[in-house]
RNA sequence: GGUCGGUUCGUCUAGGGGUUAGGACGUAUCCCUUUCACGGAUAAAACACGGGUUCGAUUCCCGUACCGACUACCA
């Protein structure tokens, strides 16, 4: 009875893997490393037509990235395998046709004309959800309106069919949802779903049953817009006779638009210049590419803190989580029931947490490789000691040399509201007086050598250092404002600190 | 429309028959600081509504409203 967990994260190859899959992947992992179980990755993509190709590769570099990758996949299987529904189809028509002998289901006929005859005809008779039902099959072509030899003249014909469930007239099917209880409703609302499409291929419906026990799948966690049809999965177990080993279920609320209503969407993100998907995606039939938390600068951890959030909490106040914290604090029973707004705000707090705790060598190198995307060279060192002073003021990686590319580039303009508002003789004094102080020293020029001499500068001129301490960062730095300017006057050194200082006593002065 | 689900600060949420309804993001102010940021402090900010049950309801029950999902030979 105490059987090992197994649960299942599986997408559909359509795409990009949208975030809030990432979520449903994320739970399920967290799930199973708490439980000591298993995580595993099935592809459903029983819709040959909606196949895009790279998507696969997609989600399998996405967990990846994330650290979150399953056990057993098409990838790495397991001994339940094939792990891609496309390469199990021979073993699903077996269990539609012992649905067929226990008379849970039945063959149809009905072209997509019909079909749509049907729905047509029903809308005019003011029937507001037109359905393959209990009543309206009486009306079809299908093996329980037609007789057994021509049911069996059209099977040798090779005419097109479907099977499909037959929903039982009036009984009530319950559920228990580890998220939202006992869910109950009446198969009278349910209709005869579509299990073996006219291509050979099951759908959703049955080949995620027939998976799920044949894989040994004991949790079935997935985002809340399987509710209405997990009825139905529920009824399948039972006439498949899978009742007593049927997973348990748990309904994920949904992630939503940030502002106003709906499920998130693409759109959404697009509109509001946030990334919506793990990493960034070339869509091969339009050649667009949707924006990556990866490529916009997030780390993975951060996206994890984030969307481990989205849903779920553990309890007690704390904020910042590693994998293994959140493997830890884990729990079904602490996951909400509402939707849940996607705020990029908390996404980019969280970044900015886990970029600090970077080292200056990590951020360095990032910073370096920036730099000599520019074309432009530093050296590692310096890279680390300009990262240093950077990391508390960015919430990106690639902001460190964006703010702070002045290191490098000695001003040839200067900020005109600082100049015209500071700018003044007193700082002309001061900074020509370092000068010289400057030429007379020496010894290792670390930031308090440069802060003393700077002292020492405005002490001789007779000048309060606060009163000129902004046009000092503008003649070196050509800004308003930035990181300790005494560390940045170490960083820059002696000779390129006089440099600069040179150029700006005589570009400054001449303006004011 | 029907079925199902949901509803605590702007957002993510804790809590739960009697609380000053707690935290975080964001916002504002102050402190720190030669600037900016970080950090620290403070503030504004919520139980959708109506009925019950109860001494007492935000919490339990029932309605209503609102929001969402689903309603394909898609997943």
């Amino acid at each position: 009875m105490n059987q090992t967990v197994r649960v299942r994260f599986a997408p559909s190859p359509t795409g990009a893997l949208h975030i809030g899959g990432v979520r449903t992947a994320l739970y399920n992992y967290l799930f199973a490393r708490k439980t000591g179980g298993k995580f595993l990755l099935r592809i459903e993509d029983t819709d040959q037509a909606r196949f895009v190709p790279g998507a696969e590769e997609y989600i399998q570099e996405a967990l990846a990235w994330l650290g979150i990758s399953p056990e057993e996949s098409p990838w790495h299987p397991g001994d339940c395998g094939p792990y891609r529904q496309s390469e199990r189809k021979p073993m699903y028509m077996q269990y539609a046709l012992d649905l067929i002998e226990k008379g849970h289901a039945y063959y149809a006929f009905d072209t997509a004309e019909e079909l749509e005859a049907m729905r047509e005809r029903l809308t005019a008779a003011r029937v507001v959800s037109p359905q393959y039902n209990s009543i309206t099959r009486t009306q079809m072509k299908n093996s329980l309106t037609l007789s057994e030899d021509e049911v069996k003249a059209r099977l040798a014909f090779g005419e097109p069919y479907v099977i499909r469930i037959k929903i039982p007239r009036k009984e009530e099917v319950r559920l228990h949802d580890m998220i939202r209880g006992w869910v109950v409703v009446h198969s009278s609302t349910l209709d005869d779903k579509v299990l073996m499409k006219s291509d050979g291929m099951p759908t959703y419906h049955l080949a995620n049953i027939v998976d799920d026990h044949l894989m040994k799948i004991t949790h079935v966690i997935r985002g809340e817009e399987w509710l209405p049809s997990a009825p139905l999965h529920v009824l399948l177990y039972r006439y498949l006779g899978w009742e007593d080993t049927m997973p348990q279920f748990a309904h994920l609320p949904l992630l939503l638009k940030p502002d106003g209503n709906g499920k998130l969407s693409k759109r959404d993100a697009e509109k509001q210049g946030f990334p919506i998907f793990p990493m960034d995606w070339k869509d091969p039939v339009t050649g667009e590419t949707a924006m990556g938390f990866r490529e916009a600068g997030y780390l993975p951890e951060a996206v994890l803190n984030f969307l481990a959030f989205l849903g779920w909490n553990p309890g007690d106040e704390r904020e910042l989580f590693t994998l293994d914290e959140l493997v830890e604090a884990f729990s079904i029973e602490r996951i909400g029931k509402s939707g849940t707004k996607f705020d990029i705000n908390k996404a980019k707090w969280y970044n900015e947490q886990y970029l600090r705790e970077k080292t200056d060598a990590e951020l360095g190198a990032f910073l370096k490789a920036d730099i000599e995307k520019d074309g432009l060279g530093i050296s590692e060192d310096k890279a680390a000691k300009i990262a240093h002073i950077m990391k508390d003021r960015v919430t990106f990686p690639q902001d460190i040399w964006r703010d702070s590319k002045f290191m490098l580039i000695a001003p040839t303009t200067f900020d005109q509201e600082v100049a015209s508002k500071k700018w003044n003789q007193e700082a002309v004094s001061v900074l020509t007086q370092y000068m010289e102080e400057l030429e007379g020293f020496t010894e290792e020029f670390s930031p308090e050598a440069a802060k003393a001499l700077l002292e020492k500068a405005a002490e001789t001129t007779g000048f309060k250092l606060g009163k000129v301490m902004q046009a000092v960062r503008l003649a070196v730095t050509g800004l308003g404002g930035g990181p300790d300017l005494m560390a940045v006057f170490s960083i820059l050194g002696k000779e390129e600190l006089a440099k600069r200082i040179k150029f700006a006593l005589e570009t400054l002065s001449i303006q004011s």
